[in-house]
DNA sequence: TCGCTTCCATACAGGGTTGTATGGAAGCCT
DNA sequence: AGGCTTCCATACAACCCTGTATGGAAGCGA
């Protein structure tokens, strides 16, 4: 009945498998929310018909399951991974910030579709509040750590995680530059310490080179 | 045609205002998001047919229209104003907290129901964008004041405006015992500063007189 | 080549929503 | 009381999306 997901999705696309359904969704649900995840609309773009949809899935919300899925399994852990390599505090933050920043390991597009997705959806709500809490606690133990308070490590956990999703949730569109010049800032409204010098001029670099513009 | 929108809502309601359609939207958009907002329900709602609905407004844009309209008057300046009155960096802050955990003058339900609107609607978009700088400004601007640097100062803004997104955005639900406990973290982080203990106190009293719970 | 399975297009039924057309009831004015 | 305006219910057409039923093409094994 229902093939194996881990299928690879075939460029040439002699012929249609899960996988190329669940890009397609993927590609609409980031810009445009869950609603816009419409089969007639994933047909259109597949060149496909609804025909072939209901052979791979049983109805749209075995489509939506598979999101969700492949959802948590991309995102679980990756924050606690990369605190987990962060020699000190500082590095630890600049790389929450790259994480951010860069969309490569981390879809900040999706992240957001989600987490509306979410709030009118009971069961995908229970999936988003438990990801998202363990990234936060991944951020306080982080702090915890280098020596903050139980107290002050989660609110400084919270504090980090959610002015990213405000920045999200607001759709700032900021430029590079601009973001870099804040740096400084940024580190010391989070930790409460000045960031060492050579080390932002290091991130500084990093960025430059890691994104496009 | 459209009779003057600053009707008041006739609780008997003999007769159907524009001010009773709007009223019920709020009601459904607060919950529920912008897509929730349909003639029918909002009909089934206030026990009249979409006949009436139609000779009051134009469509269902015309309404749209009211609520975002309504929004931006309700909201305009509030903050601005809180934090003209406050006579210390403490003060000011701590009435950030009280606006925002206070359900009264703010309807963060609605704020972030509109957000949600507006990250897939540009001229919605557009309004929503104005409001939120103007928010960050005006806290910005209250930093300022109280001896922040132009960059921390915004940065600071920011971060507790954002945070206070971020709380509703993941529709966090905490104790009010819990999040009274954090006062003083939250405040550290925010400001870079110690709280006042006399102030602390204070503010929790004023709380607890004026929250439900 | 026969037959079975995989994959998908076509066609249809059903439900929900918007907008319009229209007629009628209720109130006020003269 | 007649007539005009306000307000709203009913009915209908149009659109969009989901899900199912069905038939057929393409590939593969025996």
């Amino acid at each position: 009945m229902t093939p194996i997901a881990a299928e690879k999705a075939d460029s040439t696309r002699s012929v249609l498998g899960r996988k190329d359904w669940i890009n397609a969704a993927l590609e609409i649900l980031a810009p445009e929310g869950i609603d816009a995840v419409q089969i007639t609309r994933l047909g259109r773009e597949l060149d496909a018909t609804r025909g072939s949809f209901y052979w791979h899935f049983k109805d749209r919300d075995d489509l939506l399951e598979c999101i969700i899925d492949h959802w948590q399994a991309a995102n679980s852990g990756v924050i606690a991974e990369v605190l987990k390599e962060a020699a000190s505090l500082t590095e630890g933050v600049l790389s929450l910030f790259y994480l951010w920043v860069n969309d490569e390991q981390f879809s900040s597009q999706i992240d957001q579709a989600i987490r509306d997705w979410a709030r009118h959806n009971d069961a995908i709500r229970a999936v988003v509040q438990h990801e998202e809490n363990s990234r936060v606690e991944a951020i306080a133990a982080f702090f915890r750590k280098h020596g903050f308070t139980s107290d002050d490590a989660f609110v400084r956990a919270r504090v980090i995680y959610f002015t990213q999703v405000g920045y999200y949730a607001l759709h700032i569109e900021e430029s590079m530059t601009k973001r870099l010049d804040l740096t400084e800032s940024y580190f010391r409204t989070f930790t409460g310490r000045d960031i060492d010098a050579g080390q932002a001029k290091a991130f500084r670099r990093r960025l430059e080179e890691g994104t496009t513009i």
